[in-house]
RNA sequence: GCCCGAGUGGUGGAAUGGUAGACACGGAGGACUUAAAAUCCUCUCUACAUUGUAGGUGUGGGUUCGAGUCCCACCUUGGGCACCA
């Protein structure tokens, strides 16, 4: 096709179809010499100072001193084989212009940059090429960090943290240690040393001291000596922050491994892993536990102290689930005394109750329409129903129920529209407390084990759930008086209690590829921490990565780990991302995961940027380490992250996800190579608000690449002199725009107010007036943020003797950086207009325009207005009701 | 079903209750050029008529001198949660 491109006489689209070398159009005019204009050269430019910043430690971090601090965050990546495509930079580049700003005002800026390495895909990796993950990872590492520099980020890199380092992990394992070594004091509201704990029990017992989970026995301290160590482990076990438990958890076959929910999207058929689409049941394991339901009022409340986009912390608070309802026994008679000892907890010395009634404890949150009640519901799994079975008379039935609920996959479970089924327990019979009235007792899957008290009662005319139970199953609908809740859970000797939606974060998975739990399972049963001084617990070799298959990881194979003791779990994806902001603070610190001096210098995370698919996940797990950090007295905020910002992903232009499957994957690389840095940054600032999803657009980035050869251009043309006031007013309204507007992430805006300001600058030069080297200088230095390379490169042949011709190659000092500058302050006296321009409305349609003094009175407005001919013709013969002046914006009449 | 958010030209979008469509892409015309590209200039919401008039921010109401913006109802759409008692 059109191959002219060697001398830029392509267009841009056929630029980006052949993919022929872009070449500047002042390259053509250089070859003409009509102007002796250097060209603007990318490539060269950009390469030039990303070199020249890295040699010069340009954005090198100061440590701990008397500037004010400023923290500005990028959720960290995952290096995966796929690299970046457009989309990724985007929230990088905002918080680089917004770490520039601040930096050029006067801040201390932290502004780091590592990679989330531990996870499945290099795991996938190994156990496909049999190779340790370990070099794969550092590969792409290194990738990753090639893609990134050349977009020409100011990330202090000497802070660079990798969380599958054992030098890093190391310090993910200590934080467990002190998580496992905490229980959370009710009372006290805050997490404890389990020692303290201990020391209660050793004194008074467990009296008045809140279980995190069950425990319904009291133990005196004389009791608690009296257990064995592996009683006492097992109670302790109930308070501990990190904890053992055996848990429903979603088992994946052919990754023989765990799944959290959110690796498991719906297929076809059923659940299946997001990764390999492999097919995804129930079943339950041995796990470790995060108390995050411990933190769930905190994390609830912590939310109106942060600056945070509010869908973000709606979803949290959904996602935490509080109800706050009552908890009321209903009396079950059950006709034998018999108990088979079913699913109660490991507690020592269980009393067996020997009653013809059992309490059985609802809760509801409509506690007023309890003599509505006509019958109750337990969920199938709930442990009572196997407490009863030989009280049960259609035993035979109800057993077939559970197993048939049991067996039901999980899309089955969740779909919307299915049909509630159940069965009632017959031979068993409940006593509502309100009125003493008798109701049937049943089981039904739509109520859940894990919520609440995993029964109900049934109130069919006040709820519509159990309205539609009560048709199907002809249970009575009754229509009774309201009450006040509260009293009447008081009177039924009920109480009011909150319940929680969130569960307690499992925190193992059955994999090699992440942080080894360091803990010692002795022969005798006993757990015991790895000591302190032997961490970091380093992942040791294995021969095959494959996962066991009966769902223990591939550490369950190495002999002499198992002969040691060490658990063979690892920790999950989320644990070495729920505090690394905190290791930027202090990165190479050995003795403690970041030192106290740096912690109390720089606090907390000002400014965070990432995705919002992190809402329910890493953002509540950071927050819930840092408040049990805070705590414990290791850092001195409640809250991690002040002030968040979320950018919303740029999709391809078809309107689909950029994804290889599509093959609509825009490259940065490719868009640096053929625009730019700058370009990108610009482009992408430019498209539009910052929190949208967007379409890629590769037609429209050519706009970005003419603003800046235009500024390049310009640059010719300035001289010393004095500032035409046009051009110094537009100037210094959009120095106070671009400011206010990178401080709101309103990039978009900046940009375009940028470019009316250059917009202007042209005009007037055009008119010969010129524009002065100071203007253009601080014109430079409000687009530095966002263009960072090209405008250093005007910046420093401005500094620069103006004999020596602008060749880019010398005076290239590292103190003159225009990055390193001060921030340029706008004159308010410059943005005092003297005349400004307003709509006259008739009867709120603009009619007619007036231009009058800035600072004319209200009569002299609305007489200039009613003076104007073409107002006049629209008031001939009308009376004039009422005049609304508003000065400076527009005046109103009424007639 | 519940909880958030969004609907503005051909396109991305702008607009403290105050002249809707800034800025940019695309398009049309022109200048320059042997020619093209690049660059520069002009126009570009719609309909009608030669200065203008009328309509116009998803739909229908409302508040107001004045509504894209506030209120009510609805439609469409994106996201989150989902039998949560």
């Amino acid at each position: 096709m059109q191959l002219k491109c060697q001398i830029a006489s392509n267009c841009y689209k056929a630029l980006f179809v052949e993919k022929c070398l872009y070449m500047p159009s002042s390259a053509k005019a250089t070859a003409r010499q009509r102007k002796p204009i250097p060209t603007y050269d990318h490539l060269k430019i950009e390469k030039k100072w990303q070199k020249a910043w890295e040699n010069n430690k340009t954005y090198k971090t100061e440590g701990p001193s008397k500037k004010p601090k400023m923290y500005v965050l990028d959720m960290f990546p995952y290096p995966s084989g796929a690299g970046l495509h457009v989309g990724h930079p985007r929230g990088y580049i905002a918080s680089d212009v917004y770490a520039r700003m601040k930096r050029m005002e006067g801040f201390n800026v932290l502004h780091p940059m590592g990679f989330d390495s531990f996870g499945l895909p290099a795991e996938q990796y190994a156990i496909q090429t049999k190779k340790h993950p370990g070099p794969f990872t550092d590969k792409l590492v290194a990738q990753y960090k090639k893609q990134l520099e050349i977009i020409g980020f100011s990330y202090d890199w000497d802070r660079e943290v990798s969380t599958h380092r054992p030098e890093y992990y190391k310090w993910t394992q200590w934080i467990f240690l002190q998580l496992y070594d905490a229980w959370y004091d009710t009372k006290k509201n805050k997490a404890r040393p389990i020692a303290e704990l201990i020391a209660l029990f050793e004194k008074s017992g467990n009296a008045g001291v809140a279980a995190a989970t069950d425990i319904r026995e009291i133990f005196s301290a004389k009791e608690w000596k009296g257990f064995s160590a592996i009683d006492q482990q097992n109670i302790l076990m109930h308070y501990r922050l990190a904890y053992e438990g055996f848990a429903e958890v979603n088992w994946c076959e052919e990754l023989g491994t765990v799944l959290a929910n959110d690796e498991i999207v719906d297929g076809p058929t059923g659940p299946v892993s997001e990764r390999g689409g492999y097919s995804v049941i129930k079943k339950p394991m041995r796990q470790w536990f995060m108390r995050i339901t411990a933190y769930a009022d905190r994390l609830i409340e912590g939310l109106d102290t942060i600056d945070w986009p509010n869908n973000i912390k709606e979803v949290q608070k959904n996602w935490i689930g509080r109800s706050e309802g009552s908890e009321i026994e209903f009396q079950v008679q059950i006709p034998t005394n018999s108990f088979s000892n079913g699913q109660t907890p490991p507690i020592p010395h269980s009393k067996n109750h020997s009653s013809p009634f059992a309490p059985v404890s609802v809760f509801t949150t409509r506690a007023d329409t309890i003599f509505g009640v006509t019958y109750i519901v337990l969920a199938p799994e709930h442990a009572l129903v196997q407490d009863w079975q030989n009280s049960i008379t259609n035993w035979p039935a109800v057993e077939k129920y559970i197993k048939s609920v049991a067996q039901k996959d999980e899309t089955e479970r969740m779909s919307t529209d299915k049909e509630k089924t159940g069965i009632q327990l017959e031979g068993v019979i409940a006593i509502n407390p309100a009125n003493g009235e008798e109701v049937p007792v049943w089981i039904a899957d739509y109520v859940l084990a894990g919520y609440g008290t995993g029964a109900v009662m049934g109130v069919p005319q006040h709820d519509e759930r159990d309205h539609i139970f009560a048709t199907k199953y002809n249970l009575p609908i009754v229509d009774r008086p309201l009450v006040d809740a509260m009293t009447i859970t008081k009177k039924v000797g009920g109480s009011m209690v909150t319940k929680y939606k969130m569960r307690d974060a499992i925190f193992a998975r059955q994999r090699y590829w992440g942080e080894p739990i360091p803990l010692i399972h002795r022969a005798d049963g006993i757990i015991i921490p790895v000591k302190e001084k032997n961490l970091p617990l380093e992942l040791p070799k294995v021969k095959s990565y494959q996962p066991s298959g009966n769902g223990e990881s591939p550490l369950a194979k190495v002999k002499s780990w198992v002969e040691a003791g060490y658990e063979t779990n690892t920790m999950p994806g989320w644990a070495g991302s729920s505090w690394y902001f905190l290791r930027y603070m202090d990165p190479k610190n050995n003795k403690a995961f970041a030192g106290e001096k740096a912690i109390e210098y720089w606090k907390d995370v000002d400014m965070y940027v990432g995705g919002t698919e992190h809402a329910t996940g890493h953002l509540l797990y950071s927050r819930f380490w840092h408040k049990f950090l805070f705590d414990m007295d290791y850092v001195p905020t409640p809250e991690p992250f002040k002030r968040l910002k979320n950018q919303g992903f740029i999709g391809a232009a078809d309107g689909r996800k950029m994804s290889k499957r599509w093959g609509n994957v825009i490259n940065p690389d490719d868009i640096v190579k053929n625009y730019g840095g700058d370009t990108l940054r610009v482009f992408e600032m430019f498209l539009g608000p910052f929190d949208s999803h967007l379409p890629w657009s590769t037609e429209s980035i050519i706009g970005s690449r003419r603003f800046i050869e235009r500024v390049w251009r310009l640059s010719e043309n300035v001289a010393d002199g004095v500032s035409e006031k046009n051009v110094e007013k537009v100037l210094h309204k959009t120095i106070k725009k671009v400011t206010n507007d990178i401080q709101q992430f309103a990039f978009n805006t900046a940009i375009s107010s940028l470019m009316i300001c250059l917009n202007e600058f042209e005009s007037a030069s055009a008119k010969g007036y010129g524009v002065t080297k100071k203007d253009f200088k601080l014109f430079l230095q409000i687009l530095a943020p966002f263009a960072p390379h090209v405008t250093e490169e005007l910046w420093q042949h401005m500094e620069a003797n103006r004999r020596v011709s602008m060749d880019g190659t010398r005076h290239d000092s590292a103190e003159s950086s225009i990055h390193l500058s001060a921030w340029p302050k706008y004159d308010p006296k410059l943005l005092i207009e003297d005349e400004v321009t307003i709509g006259v409305q008739v009867n709120g349609k603009v009619r007619a325009e007036l231009t009058i003094a800035a600072d004319a009175s209200k009569e002299a407005i609305e007489s200039a207005a009613l003076a104007l001919p073409r107002i006049q013709e629209f008031l001939q013969g009308k009376t004039v009701k009422k005049i609304i002046v508003i000065p400076v914006r527009i005046i109103n009449i009424v007639i």
